[in-house]
DNA sequence: CGGTCTGACGTACAATCGTACGCGATGGAA
DNA sequence: TTCCATCGCGTACGATTGTACGTCAGACCG
């Protein structure tokens, strides 16, 4: 299928925002994006520019202003990256990352209780 | 605490074997790299070399060889690289990354019984 | 002793990335 | 009508990355 030229780290954060708020113009994606992150107006419009050579999002003009839309799915791109790093960095498998992040990171409690329901499921439907 | 530039993606590979088999030469190194990745030897030199600048590993002269040895601990860096990842790609929501790896990855056997294990754990500890 | 192998080390070089400026057009405020 | 706030868009520019070549000096083989 197509073969993207990989995101980069800039191009992910603002990629996110289109996936969670659908299409956005640049000023929309500009704001949705954390203050503290201090992103400029123009670099934003930067990486909606490459996003949109590289093929993840598509645009359009409305009036005088380009709105952009997500055309990869998150899920996609999601599972690209994750298999990326978790080949490089833990050869492949899945097991540490997941250890890592329950363990470093913490779970709430409403994720613990997502956790317990997913290893039911796996459980269940494995015997 | 150091603060260090961030790996890059080759970087993490060549690290990587530096955390499990411990000290090594470049041609170790080389070596212990899948051949299906076709990483020039050369090139593997070049990664220990930055690594080395940038503070990851150390290394000395054994006889005309140089040894290299990871100086940052692999728990560290990954914890600073998945850290950055859930930020740029879910906002800082570790969920999400749990779920998708559960859910897109496959789990074995294994892993599942761990998981459980993790989930108890937790669970118990907090109540 | 003279090849040949191997390693360190310096250097290269295009591609990508992060970050942004500046210009020219446009639409609304005064 | 005049001006300013916006936008799109082209362009820039140094840093980092991926990938590797070439040179020089020891080590080992015959």
């Amino acid at each position: 299928m197509v073969d993207r030229p990989g995101l980069s780290k800039g191009e992910m954060e603002v990629a996110r925002v289109l996936w969670e708020a659908g299409p956005a113009t640049v000023r929309e994606v500009f704001e949705a994006i954390p203050e503290s992150r201090k992103m400029d107006f123009a670099t934003v419009q930067t990486y909606l520019r490459r996003l949109d050579s590289k093929g993840y999002v598509s645009s359009k003009l409305s009036g005088r202003t380009r709105v952009y839309s997500a055309r990869a799915k998150a899920r996609t791109v999601i599972r690209d990256t994750v298999d990326d790093l978790v080949q490089r960095l833990f050869g492949g498998d899945t097991m540490p990352l997941v250890r890592h992040l329950i363990e470093e990171r913490g779970i709430d409690e409403a994720g613990l209780e997502e956790l317990r329901g997913l290893v039911d499921e796996l459980e269940g439907g494995k015997k």
